[in-house]
DNA sequence: CTGAAAAATGGTAGCGCTGCCATTTTTTCC
DNA sequence: GGAAAAAATGGCAGCGCTACCATTTTTCAG
């Protein structure tokens, strides 16, 4: 074998790797070490103003873009968060998500998201996958989890947080208000303002818990008065939609023409019972009385302002994720609810 | 030094990390290699049933959750997806967003999500920071960016798509219709039906260039007739909103009471001139005509159906993320769009 | 000018996994 | 029964970075 000079003997040097610029490589351009480039870069420990130029302008040179998947095997903190949402579609979930979104931005975290579709089961698989990133936190929506998921958000060691609702037992923190309370005030409200025939259009009660936990307040109040729900009626639609809320009013409506009051399970579903009652001609709220849950704008914005009860949900974001973030104690804070009288009862 | 007998030599060995369980855990717990356990977790490469299932039961036994910042560093190919978007409220994001997450979970994907807010710079700080997660793919908002993301963009050797546009240059894939077009399809509707005197409320046009080529798009065929807009409102709102259509009609039609149409940037705005209207006694169409731009839901179940123009936004969703993954060619896709007439105009 | 403290810097062993290769075991076919 | 092919398995070097420690350089009081 022919002995190479030694200038040609061929290293296993950093800028043998085409493509990928590697933090060596910054370092080489800079004539630095590994250790002083990403103490420059995370900017944590002391480094010479000089040297630091140096290597901020060769990084740039180099259009350096650093690996945080190295960085966080290395120091095993990544500066990811895992949220699993229930759909993307409904109106609160982006709220909420815009509220914790800008806390995790300021605090350089970025989202890992998963969308369950209203399924705990499905919930449970992405919140194993999202775990797999090795996330500093993560959120998920409600408390009804499967006794898997639950364990694993338990034995994890990551902080979790549960938003949305406070009726039930949390992980760690939670952060929402109580469905069931708002239900009972939705009832409260309708029967101290004389209604007795109230009628309840809703969707599926097994995907939205919370929903149910509504309904299950508001019956509570009607029992306490000795009443019951005149009738009701259920949107097959999954989530919940305009559409399914104003079919469901005229199914309602056709089976009971003496209601004196409709209880939707939500704004959306009030609106297209809004709108029904507007096509037909039926007066709101002499010939009947209407009451949603959410407090959309849109539902605020109608010629007649929906009665509704609002909740604080970018703030429930904000919060959760500042607490989440923060490393306190765990704890469960309401955030509470506000009853919108509004022009529809 | 006291000499240990050789079993009480105490080795690195898997076990003593307490806390995480790991890979090596398993393996030594299944009694295997590490590489076999590699193999059975990604099911990839052959293993006998019975290792397999010793594997299998070791992991289930020690709560295994695999660590993908390990094995994305390792392989590098991640499964990680980058998303930007411009916004969570808007109704149509979130759509799109649904139907390109559908085909990212089947294929295993997971979103890395930032959100922009319709700033420029703020998307470039986003693509960066997403890029240092090396995902397997990006998604963005429209063809307009900073000179830096796109550069970014254009050398990270990640596939690109960009979505919901197609009126501009892209990078890579390219899923979306011409808002141009539509802006155009929307003045051919309405001077086709005789309306002359169009007023336009739109919200700020610098951060939503889309509405922008609309109106560009609405502004040449009026031109095209000899006709210009009439008149014209900015909603400030950032982002649409129903309440800034409804306080732009107002001011509008303030100014002008001859209009007999209204041009709207987009459905929410519509909706809020729409609730305007209804609560104003002013007769749609006959008084006033409405056309808005998205085809959202809501504004096909008012009592009156908003006449508007509506894009494929779930297919959009889908079909861009199932290019990003497929591996094809760059290319450009318009998935066009439908007007809907409804009973506005 | 000297010694000690402080600041700046470099070397390097992992982080937990995968990809490659070497080795061992099993199967297959004359 | 034996050679060759196929299947199953293990070993180990990285992936690119950070944490830790060692070393060098600078600063500054006395």
């Amino acid at each position: 074998m022919t002995k190479l000079p030694p200038q040609f003997i061929t290293l296993p040097d950093a800028s043998d790797h085409q493509g990928v610029v590697t933090l060596a490589h910054v370092a080489r351009r800079a004539g630095v070490g590994e250790s002083t480039v990403s103490r420059v870069l995370r900017n944590h420990g002391s480094v010479s103003r000089q040297t630091r130029e140096k290597i901020l302008k060769a990084a740039a040179e180099l259009h350096y873009v650093p690996n945080r998947i190295a960085g966080t095997l290395a120091s095993s903190t990544s500066k990811l968060v895992g949220i699993v949402i229930p759909s993307v579609g409904n109106t609160v979930v982006p709220e909420v998500l815009a509220g914790a979104n800008a806390v995790l931005e300021d605090a350089g975290f970025q989202p890992v998201i998963g969308v369950s579709n209203y399924d705990p089961v499905r919930e449970e698989a992405l919140i194993e996958s999202i775990l797999s990133w090795r996330p500093s936190g993560l959120m998920v929506a409600g408390l009804e989890h499967t006794d898997r998921a639950r364990d694993m958000m338990k034995g994890c060691g990551v902080r979790v947080l549960e938003l949305l609702d406070v009726d039930g037992e949390g992980i760690d923190i939670v952060v929402g208000s109580s469905h069931r309370e708002a239900g009972r005030a939705s009832a409260e409200f309708l029967l101290a303002r004389g209604y007795r025939r109230i009628g309840y259009v809703g969707h599926d009660m097994r995907s939205d818990v919370r929903a149910g936990k509504r309904l299950e307040g508001f019956r509570q109040v009607m029992e306490e008065h000795n009443l019951a729900i005149a009738d009701h009626e259920f949107s097959p639609d999954r989530g919940s939609s305009v559409q399914g809320g104003r079919i469901g009013m005229a199914r309602l409506l056709e089976r009971r023409r003496n209601l004196d009051a409709v209880y939707f399970s939500n704004d959306d579903l009030a609106i297209g019972g809004y709108f029904h009652c507007l096509e037909n001609g039926i007066s709101i709220p002499d010939d009947l009385a209407l009451f949603g849950y959410n407090g959309l704008e849109i539902a605020r914005l109608t010629p007649q302002p929906l009665s509704t009860i609002r909740t604080p949900r970018v703030a429930m974001g904000r919060i959760g994720a500042q607490m989440l973030l923060s490393g306190g104690p765990a704890q469960v804070i309401d955030v509470g609810f506000e009853l919108i009288p509004g022009a529809t009862s």
